[in-house]
DNA sequence: TTAATGTTTTGTTATATTGCAAAATGACGA
DNA sequence: TCGTCATTTTGCAATATAACAAAACATTAA
C-alpha cells in the first residue's frame, strides 16, 4: 500500500468516524432541510450545550457542515450535498441486508 | 425524537463506525472484486491475525460483510451491495467539499 | 462600559476501541 | 488418533471518544 493509498484510506474513515454517531446522524438528517443555530439542535438533541458543540466540530472539521455566525448566533448547514444519497444508500442497502438474513 | 427513531440512528452509526476504521475500509475495498481468505488479508494489511479477525468481526456484525467457511479456510465477501455506491459517493462528495475549500 | 446571551474551550471522568500475544477452537491429513 | 494449519477468542495495555460542568469568548443591548 502506498503513503497516498493509506492517507486515502484514513481520510474516508476518518469522515465515516463523523458519520457514526446517532446525536451526528440527527443534527446531519436535521440540517438537510436547512440551516440551524446551535441552541435549536441542543434542544432537539436534549444533550449539554458543550457536548452538542463539540459533535458539531466534528462534522465540520470533516468538511460535512459549514457555520456562519450571524449576530449572537452561529448557523450551520449542510456543506457536503452527496449526505442525502449517502445516508438513504446505506440505510437501503443495509435494510436489504438484513432483509435476506429475514430480520425484518 | 420516538424510540424507534432513536434505533434507527443508532444503527445507522454503527454502520458508518464499522466503515470508519482504514483496515476495515481496505478489507470492503479488496474484497469488492471477490471474496479472500483470512490470510490474504492479513498479508494484505500487515497486521496480526487477531487484529484482522477482530475487523472482520465488526464487519461483519454491521451486516457488510459475510463468510463462507470451506475446508480449513473462511472466505469473506461482500453482503451489502450499496459499498461501492457508498464509498464512491462519500469520496466524490467530499472531494468536492475539499476543493471548495481550494484545499485540493 | 457593563450586562446578558449564545457558543466554544478546557478539565475531568467513564467508557470504548485498537493492537498484540497467547490460548482455544475446528477441520483436515498422516 | 495426533499433529498441523487457519482462524477466533481472551486478556491486557495504550489510546481515543463521549459527556458534563465550569470557565472563557464574542456579540449585542442597555
Amino acid at each position: 500500500m502506498t503513503r497516498k493509498e493509506k492517507q486515502r484510506l484514513e481520510y474516508l474513515a476518518q469522515t465515516f468516524k463523523a458519520l457514526s454517531h446517532p446525536a451526528r446522524l440527527w443534527i446531519v438528517e436535521f440540517i438537510l432541510d436547512g440551516e440551524r443555530c446551535v441552541h435549536e439542535l441542543v434542544e432537539g438533541l436534549d444533550l449539554n450545550f458543550s457536548t452538542v458543540s463539540q459533535h458539531l466540530s466534528v462534522l465540520k472539521q470533516a468538511g460535512i457542515i459549514e457555520d456562519d455566525k450571524r449576530g449572537k448566533n452561529v448557523y450551520y448547514r449542510i456543506k457536503a450535498d452527496c449526505m442525502k444519497t449517502l445516508i438513504g444508500c446505506l440505510e437501503e442497502g443495509i435494510r436489504k441486508s438484513r432483509y435476506e438474513d429475514g430480520i425484518t
